[in-house]
DNA sequence: ATGGTTGCGGTGCAA
């Protein structure tokens, strides 16, 4: 089984991006991020036809989130508890039972970026980050195979940059932000990338300004963290860099990692 | 040199 995260942004403009690359790539399970939709405009129909069942949490403008699966969805739940007030979709948990028995827990999410760090924005990510913990620790409980992918608006080290000097005021690379990133991954999660691979120069983000791109100005903020019971049957997982050079790409690029799971 | 680019929605905001 091979499961992906992409932040699209805005997936209607990028609807071709996304079911080229999906034939390519062939995931069982992709969540999407900064789908930039409501509900009834995702683009719900193209994907079926390329043989996924769609979960969506979409927002009118900005944010929303979504997860395609070839799987059947035995559950789908939208927004992250712990905050009644919180109206911004940026979360979605899915699960998909195994041919064979047993169950997959998927949860997508978009964190918030947090800048400027002055504003109330910041306070709003570390919040979220201490929810997203929260839950966390509660699924965990469960001792399943769980894998939380999606967009973190998290630099964990300065390796995970080309050029870390630059961020060291940014709210993607606070030490506060870096703070509570180690404390998720020290309940027990699995980097799947860094268990993959521990070269530098990995990244899954490039700005649109300032030629980023052209100069490969990256950060590795997209991440699939992974349970114990996840951990156990991962088996490879990798960063299609590549798909940044395509017309009209979206500032991130995909990020997957293989399970010895059938599907 | 305090810039630059993209997307949504309809002009300023978010990233």
């Amino acid at each position: 089984m091979r499961i992906a995260t992409w932040n699209v942004n805005s997936v209607r403009l990028r609807l071709d991006n996304t079911l080229a690359w999906l034939a390519e790539r062939k995931p069982d399970v992709v969540c999407l991020q900064e789908i930039k939709c409501q509900d009834d405009q995702f683009p719900r129909e193209a994907f079926e036809a390329a043989g996924y069942n769609v979960a969506v949490h979409g927002q009118k403008g900005f944010n929303g989130v979504a997860v395609l699966s070839r799987l059947p969805f035995d559950e789908v739940t939208n927004g992250l508890p712990g905050d009644d007030e919180d109206v911004q979709s940026r979360f979605i948990e899915v699960v998909v039972s195994r041919p064979g028995g047993g169950v997959v827990r998927i949860c997508g999410i978009y964190l918030p970026n947090g800048n400027p760090p002055d504003t109330e924005k910041y306070p709003y990510k570390l919040a979220w980050m201490a929810r997203l913990k929260a839950h966390i620790a509660a699924r965990l409980e469960l001792e399943e195979p769980l894998i939380v992918a999606g967009d973190y608006n998290v630099i964990p080290e300065p390796e995970d940059a080309a050029h870390p000097e630059m961020w060291v005021r940014d709210a993607l690379f606070l030490p506060r932000t870096r703070a509570a990133f180690r404390a998720i991954e020290t309940l027990g999660l699995t980097d799947a990338v860094r268990a993959a691979s521990d070269e530098a120069g990995l990244y899954t983000f490039w700005d649109y300004q300032a030629g980023a791109w052209q100069k490969n100005n990256g950060i590795r903020i997209d991440h699939l963290l992974l349970s114990p019971q996840a951990a156990d049957l991962l088996t490879g997982a990798g960063i299609d860099k590549h798909v940044r050079s395509w017309e009209k790409p979206s500032d991130h690029v995909p990020v997957w990692a293989d399970f010895d799971i059938a599907a």
